[in-house]
DNA sequence: CGTTGCATTGATAACATTCAATAGGAGTGG
DNA sequence: CCACTCCTATTGAATGTTATCAATGCAACG
């Protein structure tokens, strides 16, 4: 078998897409996938779990994170609706996935069959969000290794309000200080006063529900973000 | 055009890949691709450059990386031979790319023809390129939000010697510290500090020549590694 | 054999962390 | 509706790690 050879390490989904082959979608298997609804902070897969499933947020949030053996965390990424996660190059999963909320996900097959058949929209799809995952993740790369606390803030609530798009109004904050924390690369306390000195310098306003935050300045947040 | 609405914003690529098209292969286009020669620290694209092409280095090292409005730098990654970069998923570079050392380059365009053809051993490389580099990307994040000094050093020390595949030999850098600094998020002298400081915990031994290291104790670097 | 550029080392300062305590909201049960 | 509790967030003080500034050392090269 020379394809399996030659595709050797890649997940089946591209590794068929690259083959150009097409298998035949059963027709008791539709495009959405199987759902499923998971509780605010309940674990979807974790670190070293056979990566058979992947998902796509529906509602809810979603944390993906990596534990270093002494129990520090990095939060790789926060996946809002719309977003994929759980796509794997090899066997297992390289993370694990908690709800951040209660979160509705749609469970899609890893195997080819699910991805190959008429509609070749999902693969797309997974393609994509393969692409902006890394797109992203460099970026992050340049917040972890190179800005300051306040920048890090800056860039993070910048991000979120555009991922949320909250239309100039306030944005609800799925997650907690302790989240964007480990997301951040810095701690709890850091995340709190570095929010609390943007407030009093006015860049945004912290009504008294604690997750709240509304944009005052995106100007000078983008400028600091830089 | 159906298929060009459906894979906009794709890489063609893996758009082609993905709509199963095979376009012929110029006789005049080798596999290899052309071969570039670029001197130490000279540029190979920029920060916004047309996307056109990609490489593949043959040998040399060279270092992708972004800058800050301010000049502040953060280097992705190091590329050894056998590695592609300069792969972008819109249509311009979102990195600048330098040689490290002199490097010979292989040069292919991003058009599907130079990858759909009777050889599918490229594209098949340049997806798992792709996949690679999201890894590469996602465990370079643990480190730069949550790694000590020490532990950054040791984890680079340890992946270079593996990649490079010096067996229990010395190895010889090919980075200045500067270059390993904007990679680990750390300052030249921290990384002076750090890296004489696992000398003198006999972790690693440093010839008169300042680039060679010696790694004496892989085991406990892996373990400052985490 | 001096020059040059990078690396190392030293002293100090800044920023973020750590440890510790307080405050504030949300939810509960009376 | 109000106390009470719990949990998270905030704030404060002290510490520590890394950054910054400055000087020296060292190897490579002409």
């Amino acid at each position: 078998m020379q394809t399996a050879l030659a595709t050797a390490g890649l997940p089946p989904v591209l590794a068929a897409s690259l083959a150009g082959r097409a298998v035949p979608l059963p027709a008791t298997e539709t495009r959405a996938g199987l759902r499923r609804t998971v509780a605010a902070e309940a674990e979807i897969f974790a670190e070293g779990d056979r990566a058979g499933m992947f998902y796509k947020v529906v509602s809810g949030v979603v944390r993906t994170y990596k534990l270093l053996s002494d129990g520090r965390r990095q939060i790789d990424a926060f996946h809002l609706p719309g977003d994929i996660f759980g796509l794997e190059t090899g066997a297992e999963h390289r993370f694990n996935a908690e709800a951040v909320t209660e979160a509705k996900l749609e469970v899609h097959r890893r195997e080819p069959r699910a991805l190959a058949g008429g509609d070749g929209a999902l693969a797309r799809e997974v393609v994509a969000a393969m692409m902006s995952g890394l797109e992203r993740a460099q970026d992050h790369m340049m917040l972890l290794g190179r800005k300051s606390a306040r920048e890090r803030i800056a860039t993070f609530l910048l991000t979120m309000s555009r991922r949320m798009a909250c239309g100039g109004a306030a944005m609800e904050l799925p997650m907690s200080r302790t989240d964007m924390a480990d997301h951040l690369g810095l701690t709890v306390e850091s995340v709190s006063r570095a929010v609390t000195q943007l407030e009093r310098d006015g860049l945004i306003a912290l009504p008294p529900n604690r997750r709240m935050v509304v944009v005052r300045d995106a100007k000078a947040l983008a400028r600091l973000a830089a």
